[in-house]
DNA sequence: TCCGCAGATGACAACGCTGTCAAAGGAGGT
DNA sequence: ACCTCCTTTGACAGCGTTGTCATCTGCGGA
């Protein structure tokens, strides 16, 4: 930006005369219009202008004309920074998730971004990345600097203590991983593990691996909670060496499957926790040539169905739990109804191949149908 | 946010008197802290908080501990409406894409808010659906209405006047295809697409179909051209057969396919000029066991590499994208710097099985390994 | 001793909008 | 004729911040 000569001409912003104020503007030469040019053209206050603007009552239908007429031909569109500065709340609702290059969290702000238009707010996205300091600033930045009109998050910090002075003006709503005292829209993770893992069991498997337990993630915890509850219900004894394990944040799902796969008592099924965890699994599988191996995906990826054998998943749907999500921050908005509560979306279980392979128990097995459910409330 | 009582006393600027004014507050109960608190509470005035915040220089190092520590224990965060009210152009750069359910452009988006981050600058998100009127209203939103300090956008409508206006002072991008008159950050199609179908030609293919021409993109126009390029190359005559085209928005894949393949003269190789068609002719042919059948799609996807065989792919990274997009676009920040173009990002071919598999010429061919090149420029 | 100057700080307006209150005009009742 | 009420409109302040200009305090040099 080098300090280019002044050069007033068609910039009418500038003009000579009173020293002090150099930006008395004249009427509106290229000039973003504001609602003082629209008054001006339609002849009108500017309050008149700011009621037809807000579809508020009290405007003559000639005089709303004339405004709209103005409005049109001057291309005006309200700032919204004006807007909120008033308001103390603005057009705009917050995103914080881990990462938008995660698919599911891409289609989960999509979700949230479609309807939100409808509603005629704007989304502004941050990430995270799993990190609590980035989702401090981040859900900060948000709430206290950009004062949305709400926040959508999928909650890294197990608490946060600072969002509290904004709670009473700004609904908030957790996404994907539930916390204590705030509304949070969670999927049904211990129940739909169980509902894989039975399947399993149903089968005729016994050594059934709980592929990458990441201890960063409650949802993993219920998964495994899932995981435990079937083996207890089918009278399994639980194996850790079944179990693996992310830790400092990676794992080599290779190295792991085939640790899984040559144990002297070898798992014949796996439970893939999460979808990074099941695309890695997928490969190392392929790679090794073990597709025979029975599995189920908890989260759909794409081309799950296109592999031989197809990739069986819990199906774990973005959309519905944005949708959810964006659906119980607007209702927050008309009013904090009550205690906040868990929101569970509902899954379903995909068969396409991997997960209905037998195994090596099948013919003693009876055909132990009754599934455990943990159906646990209902979908917003 | 009841009318708390009356209090004035530190806060000088208010006198009892006027009766009217129901929420005049006192010093801060639960109301967020705005400069005002900070500055009694460092005994300063706002305009020296205003300087340390904004780390001007003119501020005596002990006061500006004084307002740090004051800032520091109220929580305070500016208002960045008041401050985009005030300079006019707010702290968030505006992102328009097709869709975020696309995992391209998710992608994308993410490159850009990581980057916008360290520039301390939020991100607002808006799809466009690939509708010219939802375009405008989402980029006038963004432009004129939130002020954002710039904009990303993957242009649908082929001209854009309506940012006219505003392009003085809000620097704009194109990404993924590109605009005249606007800075325009695409990869090489032409030449990518030229680099694969002149693979197909080198390992014996003649006939090569170009697999869903979707008029709508110009983006698939300019492969196209890279594609008739190496056929007239190549001395292979054209044949529309051989071209698939989207109508209405929608092809069947499979039939598609079939088609091709059960011409009298069928189709041996197969360019997917699209990622979108590339799944569905991936899927296409392993339904048919037709995996024999040549293929190398524009844009990876995931799961290329694990189908068998691996699905050969041009590279198009949306992260590498998304970068020189919002370099560009901070470039431009500083210096509209001379007459909008085209900065093309690299891609590169990925061999992964399914492009290397040969055609019927190819014990004839002789190794004419002098393919065709068409770079055209460099990278941001 | 006094002036000038630089560094540090503050008073105040204004950004574009909306909430509050008041005023103007007309209809209807007495 | 007068009063009341309702509808339509406008004047004005103030949201939280920063740019402009003014003020104040020391300090070095004449």
């Amino acid at each position: 930006m080098t300090t280019l000569s002044k050069e007033v001409g068609e910039d009418a912003r500038y003009d000579p005369e009173p020293a002090h104020h150099p930006d008395r503007r004249g009427p509106l030469m290229n000039r973003r219009p504001g609602i003082k040019d629209v008054a001006a053209s339609a002849g009108v206050s500017i309050k008149t202008v700011s009621r037809v603007v807000n579809a508020e009552e009290a405007v003559h239908p000639e005089t709303r004309a004339r405004v709209l007429h103005a409005i049109q031909q001057l291309g005006y569109v309200p700032n919204t920074a004006a807007r909120s500065l008033k308001s103390g709340t603005g057009g705009a609702i917050g995103v914080v998730i881990d990462s938008l290059a995660d698919p599911f969290f891409a289609a989960l702000v999509s979700a949230i971004e479609t309807r939100a238009l409808t509603e005629g707010l704007s989304v502004l996205v941050a990430s995270s990345s799993l990190d609590r300091d980035r989702e401090r600033e981040q859900l900060l930045s948000l709430v206290a600097g950009h004062q949305v009109a709400g926040v959508v998050f999928a909650p890294v910090a197990s608490e946060h203590p600072y969002l509290a002075p904004y709670r009473t003006t700004t609904p908030v709503v957790a996404v994907d991983r539930s916390r204590v005292g705030i509304d949070s829209v969670v999927v049904d993770d211990r129940g739909a593990a169980a509902l894989a893992v039975q399947q399993f069991v149903d089968l005729g498997h016994r050594r059934i691996a709980f592929f990458d337990r990441d201890e960063r993630f409650s949802t993993i915890h219920r998964r495994m909670s899932g995981y435990l509850d079937v083996l207890r219900g089918a009278g399994i004894e639980f194996d850790p060496e079944l179990v693996s394990s992310t830790v400092d944040g990676s794992l080599d799902y290779l190295s792991e499957a085939e640790r899984l796969l040559g144990l002297e008592n070898p798992a014949t099924a796996f439970f893939a926790s999460n979808a990074k965890a099941a695309i890695g699994l997928t490969t190392a599988l392929h790679r090794i040539h073990r597709q025979d191996t029975a599995m189920i995906a908890f989260g759909d990826f794409s081309f799950a169905d296109v592999l031989r054998p197809g990739v069986s998943c819990i199906d774990q749907d973005p959309f519905l739990i944005g949708n959810a999500a964006i659906e119980r921050l607007l209702a927050l908005r008309e009013e904090s109804s009550g205690e906040p509560r868990e929101w569970i979306v509902p899954t379903a279980l995909l068969q396409r191949g991997s997960g209905e392979i037998e195994g090596p128990a099948a013919a003693l097995s009876v055909g132990s149908a009754a599934s455990a459910r943990f159906a646990e409330g209902d979908v917003a």
